[in-house]
DNA sequence: CGGTACTTTGAGAATCGTCAAAGATAGTGG
DNA sequence: CCACTATCTTTGACGATTCTCAAAGTACCG
């Protein structure tokens, strides 16, 4: 019984929790996530199937070849998706925030890996009973659909950053891209703070593995733009936006006027 | 009444016809595409507000900022979906191949632009009566979520290649890709094929806005890889795969032995 | 305080882009 | 049928950007 739930690969750090119903009504988020769309009831089913779970910054949550176990809902944290190649080359495919639904459905593997940036809590659950829900429910189905459209939407933006952008542009974009997912993300949970100060949830290296640069590029952008005066950086992480256009115009996505 | 039929952007070439109960019958994407999970009922219903539409080569389909106001499934041919930076640099995002469908559902726009790269025919649904379509038809919504989740799987396939390969390895990784998704559409039409000859649709200009190279490069690395023998070329178009190990290996995606 | 991991900076090399020109192909009209 | 043109492709020379390798600097943690 036991067994047949927790069935997240236990390769990796076994400690899972259960869920009881007050979590659900306090999860932050409750509102937008997957089970937004979910009336009381489902959800008190879905949640019976749901275990809560930690991992620390740096944990491996989903690889890329082990059969998938279990799908999985940020409740807080960061994640990264990632693809190696057999020579190693890695590259980032995206970032996963709160409350983004991880796992591919309908196939019975990822086809790349999910570790935690940052200290991260999820909510899991087993695969074959999700799927059961997944069909008996199609609004839970359209919930998904929708997060899936976004995903897509994301995917499609950073191909043409990756395709098409110059290595200073690239570090732009991202900067303009964190500020304010960071902002939005940080007054959503009432959290104080505003869209020009942030602190980078990146390495040097998880940032070179995202935009398809190597590290030190991308710590030669940093210098240029800090010498340019349109960024300020404390401690190598805390990034303050001093010229918010120049920094859009240097992203490319401005018109010159 | 006609007005909201036809609801295309008049701007591109404005014909469309009806289609008949025939017609859907003998659609080659019937079994496999949006409609292979519809009952003959709804099949006839959606069938009175679909409009058949050709596009000649290089048409403009659907632009990345005018409201959208039609849906599309592709007949036959082959389309692009692009962006363009505000200074012209063109990444493309992807192709779309029969039966693929084509629209951002639960937007009012796309953010990229399709294209026809072959003369094209598609299925047209006018947006808000194909929106009601989606939500009392949960079938309907789960094949596109299907395939929405299979796009962004390439998409994201696409991101490595467009952020950590060579240009060598980009060119390799296209051709076999393009080798195996002919083969596949061919065969699946009937026509006879085989798995290393096939012509490539795409211009040397095409096939840098895809993987995100010039087309000086891509060129020399056409005259590289005939140079070693792993491909032959004539009139430009028609390829031939010598070895296709040797092709997979410089693709990158396979561990050296 | 010392060790570890991360970051910055520099020098030189490799890859890819830019500019320019010539070669190939397809379509047009005489 | 053959020039003629427009478009696409190839090739070369050169330059810019990015990568590689190496070393020094900085922050973090016990």
């Amino acid at each position: 019984m036991h067994n047949k739930i927790d069935c997240q690969d236990e390769r990796f750090s076994p400690k899972t929790n259960h869920i009881d119903s007050s979590e659900c009504q306090l999860c932050e988020v409750r509102a937008c996530g997957m089970c937004s769309e979910l009336d009381t009831a489902t959800l008190n089913d879905l949640r019976k199937i749901t275990r809560s779970r930690d991992y620390k910054a740096g944990e491996l949550i989903f690889s890329d070849d082990a059969p998938l176990q279990s799908y999985a809902a940020i409740k807080s944290g960061i994640v990264k998706l990632s693809k190696i190649l057999p020579d190693g080359r890695q590259q980032t495919l995206g970032l996963g925030f709160p409350p983004d639904f991880i796992g591919r459905t309908y196939k019975d593997k990822n086809t790349y890996f999910v570790s935690a940036i940052t200290n991260v809590t999820v909510c899991t659950f087993p695969r074959d009973l999700f799927n059961e829900y997944l069909k008996a429910t199609p609004s839970l189905e359209h919930r998904l659909f929708e997060l899936t459209l976004n995903e897509l939407d994301a995917a499609r933006d950073w191909m043409l950053m990756l395709g098409r952008m110059s290595a200073i542009e690239k570090v732009a974009t991202l900067l303009l891209s964190f500020a304010d997912r960071l902002y939005k993300s940080n007054s959503l949970q009432g959290i104080p703070c505003d869209e020009t100060h942030f602190e980078l949830p990146l390495t040097r290296s998880e940032i070179s593995d995202f935009l398809g640069l190597t590290i030190e590029t991308v710590s030669r952008q940093f210098s240029l733009l800090k010498k340019k005066g349109l960024i300020g950086i404390t401690q190598q992480r805390f990034i303050e936006i001093l010229d918010k256009e120049g920094l859009s115009l240097l992203a490319g996505q401005l018109k010159e006027t």
